[in-house]
DNA sequence: TTACATGCAAACACTTTGCAGCTGA
DNA sequence: TCAGCTGCAAAGTGTTTGCATGTAA
């Protein structure tokens, strides 16, 4: 099975950490290493993440940020236009927002697995909606949830083999 | 200010109670004193709630139930297709899944509201996009998040005072 | 009669916070 | 220099669970 195709990320004229850089100047705060570390860490691939594969993802690479920075970290980063956060379950997702076109998720049920698509309709029904209800209708989720390709044939595995 | 028109509710052969009754003798479980409260105390208002009000709502009119068991009961609930789970926020939130036709959400991310309404054409698209990445699409979440009408223009009117 | 449900308290999982010492600008 | 940051441990918040007792069928 080939992996589902990932979006293309958008061109921009600043890097991640630059970005993160300019929003804390404004509010007078400070870019440390572990900031530094973070951002790097998150924007070196793109993928979901919480707060907890963060932690552990940069002990295993050597560098240690406590895990209050990082929920402290994080909650910066979202404010920061740098991150999204999805609440599929109980634990808070992250997925990048600077640097990568908006998007929407499906999710399975089985494996767990999210996967991005684009669908331009939705953002339009998105502006409808809230002009007529008098919403200044800001963002979305909207998030589809089933069963995945492989998790419907492992499921039919199963079922024949109940058979027998 | 009118409040938003609520979605008229189905036809619905069963009520509430007969159709959790019938899901617990399936399973051979027992619909108990504290279960029945429970289905009459939440489907005697179209609201969205959550386990915390439930817990005192119930307290408040004099039925006891521990947090426990409005916990275990609201997963019953939810299996037997007679609540959704919403999760807006850190804490879970409900509503009613039985008797009343599938619908999205408009959050308020200023005070919180959450305002309900139908469009066809968002379950098409859910179907063309399962179809798409060979997702068996069983449902799916739209939430459009911004501001309220009310926050909107209280916002203004703040600004307005700023100004002097 | 008895398998299942309840209430309590304790455990759990995730996240936030107070504080003493550290550090980037 | 010093406001702001960090790590730690402790506290919060929402939810789940073990167990003795209670109860619907």
């Amino acid at each position: 099975m080939t992996p589902p195709p990932e979006l293309a990320p958008l061109e921009v004229s600043e890097s991640p950490v630059d970005k993160f850089r300019e929003y804390l100047e404004i509010r007078g705060e400070k870019l440390t290493e572990q900031r530094r570390k973070l951002v790097d860490h998150i924007f070196n691939s793109h993928k979901h993440f919480d707060a907890d594969e963060l932690v552990s993802d940069l002990r295993h690479s050597g560098s240690r940020v406590s895990r209050s920075t990082v929920y402290r970290t994080l909650r910066l980063m979202v404010d920061a236009g740098l991150l999204r956060e999805l609440r599929l379950t109980n634990r808070t997702a992250y997925e990048h927002n600077y640097g990568y076109p908006s998007h929407d998720h499906m999710h399975c049920t089985g494996c767990g697995t999210i996967v991005e698509f684009r669908n331009d309709s939705i953002r339009r029904i998105r502006e409808e909606i809230g002009d007529q209800f008098g919403f200044r209708a800001d963002n979305h989720r909207f998030i589809i949830t089933g069963m995945c390709p492989e998790c419907l044939r492992a499921r039919s595995r199963r079922r024949k083999l109940d058979q027998i």
